[in-house]
DNA sequence: AAGAAATGTTAAATCATGTTAAAGTATTTA
DNA sequence: TAAATACTTTAACATGATTTAACATTTCTT
């Protein structure tokens, strides 16, 4: 089977942090187009064919919503991935973000864009035609089906709750790499307040209880910062 | 056999919600007028042609409710999706929307938006004549017709009531994806009251029954929010 | 090392859903 | 039209999910 390359509009006014993430990406194999402003991005968008744009909101000339909104207006189906601000209000985020957008505080690491890269491409390459994706990990022995919620290892397999069940999708998603804390909390309670935080971490534990039978899967906590599902 | 393109009127006032929309429904093969209130609207539903209006309820210069009973006055059959503030009374949807008709609580997703059209327009355009549209819908090894009430498999078959059926319906129109509580309660019950809510329960109990000799086949319950018909 | 903040853990409290049966409504049949 | 039947709602109780509370432990900061 062969692989078109995948080109993903950027558009990022930060000079230094713009050509650090274009030189990460096309390191991993993107073909990546970096503009500094939303009018140079608009003009970049009609000139070439891209697969996904990675937009900063805070922007000169032309700021990250009314780009992707004059992008939508010539393409309805390719997905935006925000870059924001941590100052900024969940709710503008949201209200703006429809379908199959997503969005990422800064700082993040380039391998945390990687990684929400990958999956919005999985989601949107593979299944133009749309029924609900088949999501079925394997975490060492463990075998989770996200959709049926079902956590089996050997013949033993367990029904977890809805929140489980989303908790558990994230971190496999993130799989050896880190989970933010306050993006799960964002993605799964809608927002990050004390008693979310503290629910979250019942969790935690719920799901280490879940998955002790295959020792060498862990969920380990980065202090500060959020979790990260190890595997071999 | 030739396809005419579909029209649709779409009265939204709020321009960048308006524009996403009407692109994106462009692009998924239908034409999208649009307009940024009543008055408009109804101009532009008396000059063309349509086979459906999305309506956004609160608008400027003329109501989405006001707009819709005008349109209903010059054609008695077009079917209306109104666009609803989650803030607003079920009642008052309910109270108007008759027959055909939907409506979609903001904020939506425009996935979720266009499985509404595509449903509303697989009832009302084959069947011109009034002939009733064949429903029949495939859970895993099932059968379920929908205008005759009958859940089949194997040689067995089963003649439900009519709640029943409606709510297998639902189920079946939202196929492994969430069907929201509320969005049951109204389009079934009329409102979402508590008793109608444990009504509902009551049916759940009984579909989960009657499907009971597929096991792959289940009705998951999304905690707080909904259901979802998992087939494989 | 000491205090503060974050996380781990368990149990209780709260709220949502599952289930069954009885009570109430509507519909059909004799 | 009255009795029988089918359907739907209400009630009551059972189970399950999520949040909150309380206390223990770890990690960070200074």
């Amino acid at each position: 089977m062969e692989t078109e390359p995948v080109n993903i509009l950027l558009a990022e006014d930060d000079e230094n942090l713009g050509s650090l993430l274009k030189e990460y990406l096309n390191a991993k194999g993107y073909h990546t187009y970096l503009y500094p402003h939303g009018v140079a991005a608009f003009d970049g968008f009609k000139s070439n064919s891209f697969e996904l744009c990675i937009i900063d909101i805070m922007m000169p000339k032309m700021d990250g919503f009314t780009l992707a909104r004059k992008i939508r207006e010539i393409n309805g189906e390719i997905p935006f991935i925000f870059l924001t601000a941590k100052t900024m209000k969940e709710d503008v985020i949201k209200g703006f973000s429809i379908g199959a957008d997503d969005y990422i505080t800064k700082p993040f690491s380039m391998e945390e864009l990687l990684y929400r890269i990958q999956a919005i491409l999985r989601r949107t390459l593979n299944n133009g035609s749309g029924e609900s994706t088949e999501a079925i990990y394997q975490v060492g022995r463990y075998s989770f089906d996200a959709n049926k919620q079902l956590l089996e290892i050997d013949s033993y397999s367990k029904k977890l709750t809805t929140k489980e069940s989303e908790l558990l999708r994230l971190l496999c998603e993130h799989k050896n790499r880190m989970l933010d804390r306050n993006y799960a909390l964002r993605s799964i309670w809608e927002d990050d307040s004390y008693f979310n935080a503290r629910s979250m971490d019942v969790y935690i534990t719920k799901l280490r209880k879940y998955l002790k039978k295959d020792p060498s899967v862990q969920i380990l906590n980065i202090h500060g910062k959020g979790y990260k599902l190890i595997t071999e």
